[in-house]
DNA sequence: CTCTTGACTGAGG
DNA sequence: GCCTCAGCCAAGA
C-alpha cells in the first residue's frame, strides 16, 4: 500500500481509528497531522463517507469541542449518546472538560 | 472548465 | 468571550 494510493479520506479514517477510548480530537488536529493544516474542512467532509468503515466519527469535533456534526448521525442525540457512553460529558452539544480529554495526534502519536 | 457547498479555523472588532 | 469575515481545498453538478 503506497501512501500515494491512500486518498486524503483514507488517511483521515486511519487517524480517527487511533483515537483512544473516551478521548476526542478536532478536525484541524487531524488535518495538521496529515500535513494538510488548511484542510480541516476536508476532514469533516471525509467523515461523510466514514459510515460503515468502523470509524469513531463521534470522537471528532471542532476546535471548540462542539458537536457540529451531530446532524449527520441518525438520531438527533446519537453522537452525544456515544460520547457519554465513553465517559465524556456533553451538555448542549458542548463537550465539558474538553481541554482535559483532548487527544492531539501530533503530541500523542 | 466554472460555480457551489461544506462535520473548519484564525484573525479582527 | 462572542460575532463576523475571509481563506482554505476537495468533490460534485
Amino acid at each position: 500500500m503506497k501512501p500515494e494510493t491512500l486518498n486524503f479520506f483514507d488517511k483521515v479514517y486511519e487517524v480517527a481509528k487511533l483515537i483512544p477510548f473516551g478521548r476526542v480530537t478536532s478536525y484541524g488536529a487531524i488535518a495538521r497531522y496529515l500535513g494538510a493544516a488548511r484542510s480541516a474542512r476536508m476532514v469533516g467532509y471525509a467523515m461523510n463517507g466514514s459510515h460503515g468503515k468502523n470509524v469513531p466519527a463521534h470522537r471528532v469535533v471542532n476546535r471548540k469541542g462542539l458537536l457540529t456534526g451531530k446532524h449527520h448521525f441518525d438520531g438527533t442525540n446519537l453522537m452525544q449518546q456515544l460520547l457519554e457512553s465513553e465517559g465524556v460529558v456533553v451538555i448542549e452539544n458542548q463537550i465539558q472538560n474538553f481541554d482535559n480529554i483532548f487527544w492531539d495526534p501530533l503530541n500523542e502519536l
